[in-house]
DNA sequence: ATCAAATTCAAACGAGTGTTTGAATCATAT
DNA sequence: ATATGATTCAAACACTCGTTTGAATTTGAT
């Protein structure tokens, strides 16, 4: 129980960070593959080459180790898309943005992360696609302190650029948003076996390229649709 | 180990049809709860207020279970989707089917499920929006399977219904379409954290009754968008 | 009433879980 | 060289997991 309180290691890298950085990688691969509850301290400890107790020393719990999985590569992401907002309203001085900009900002920083091996790559996208829909309590908790401040951003940057959009309209596309993005990144080989496709695999292959426009085209598409009409209920 | 093997009571409902409606009815809600590997059979046969070894004796064993919780549900649902399809081609008579009528057949009839109690209500929504995303290899196998059939037809009429949009084009719309509604149903409380959403809560309640209709006109915005122009990257 | 099958039950099984312990090893600064 | 703290390690801890067992009970047909 010596030091397990210390949040980070102070300033310099020490060997040790060696073993939490191959725990985390080992981690992040195996909660992809197995989801959180299918992966065992042993498996992790075992694929990362170093002692069962190492988890429990250098992150306290498995809870705490999924935390930390998450948080290197969210805070990095959740930044940028702030950062990105920043410079978006600085040039838009005062006036909406372009929807396709916000979108792009929010959902393509994500998707960008992929080429990326440094942020995670693919691995980290399709595990973070799986986490959305998690139903342990504690994740949907950590997730929730982790994007309330990007998402309200975003949010209030959708409501100025789509003014004749009522604002539980924009909530609710944006929540469509969401799922057919993390869909997409979390099921590039999950639901590959239920449509089989039926074009040329080849085309699927080179999937990653062209997500994103595709992506971006769909998520423009709904966000910019005709608004709903309301039909009241046959009778009652 | 007398009938286990016994796939189905033969004919006529015995007392223990009880039995196993009381497990598949507990186990369908703790399963959205606590997900599959976050649930036990003794929490289960508890909930259920059946020996625990019921479950082993009536299904054989918790996979075999889980089967048969997403079975009772998805065999009506996947044939109601295919009756419909027919019913709409018979009236084409060849002719090309509306997109909108072939995405309500498919996504319509899903939601719609919500509203009748007794095909799993509100509860199986949820968890077969969350389950889209599962990691567990048999439970991907077995929705391939219980799938493959209906979405085969579904992609055919939607290549039928838009000509001129590319079929890898479509698959990947369908594909940001079952996303958007996984999630749209999955996470009606799980986002609904991360959002805030910021407008009136009474106006987030009745949502389930604007779901369909906010929904739909996403999809088929989606579907419906403009072609992806897709850049060359850069240099290289 | 009798018999055979179906079902329920309490108890236990072996395996795997996350976590803890305390000694051994390593690194670093004096 | 020595002392101090950080890290690693093998072993064990208490617990939960899904499943199995074999006897008790219930059920339904004769």
């Amino acid at each position: 129980m010596s030091q397990a309180a210390t949040p980070l290691p102070p300033v310099d890298a020490k060997s040790s960070d060696d073993t939490r950085e191959r725990i985390l990688d080992a981690a992040e691969h195996l909660f992809t593959e197995n989801g959180f509850e299918g992966t065992s301290m042993r498996m992790i400890t075992g694929a990362a080459g170093v002692n069962l107790a190492a988890v429990n020393y250098h992150f306290g719990s498995k809870e705490q180790l999924i935390q930390e999985v998450f948080r290197r590569r969210l805070t990095w992401l959740n930044q940028e898309r702030l950062r990105i907002l920043d410079e978006l309203e600085t040039e838009a001085a005062g006036k909406p943005i372009k929807p396709s900009l916000i979108v792009d900002a929010f959902f393509g920083t994500l998707i960008r992360m992929a080429e990326h091996e440094e942020l995670g790559g693919r691995t980290f996208l399709r595990l973070i696609g799986r986490t959305m829909t998690e139903p342990s309590g504690f994740i949907r908790a950590f997730f929730a302190e982790e994007y309330a401040a990007v998402v309200d951003r975003y949010k209030q940057a959708l409501f100025k650029a789509l003014p004749d959009v009522p604002k539980a309209e924009i909530v609710w596309r944006f929540h469509f948003m969401l799922g057919a993005t993390s869909y997409a990144i979390a099921g590039t080989d999950a639901l590959r076996i239920v449509t089989d496709w039926g074009i040329e695999p080849q085309e699927a292959e080179e999937g990653l390229d062209k997500l994103l426009p595709r992506l971006m085209t769909f998520l423009l598409g709904g966000l910019r649709a005709q608004l709903p009409q309301f039909v009241e209920p046959p009778s009652k």
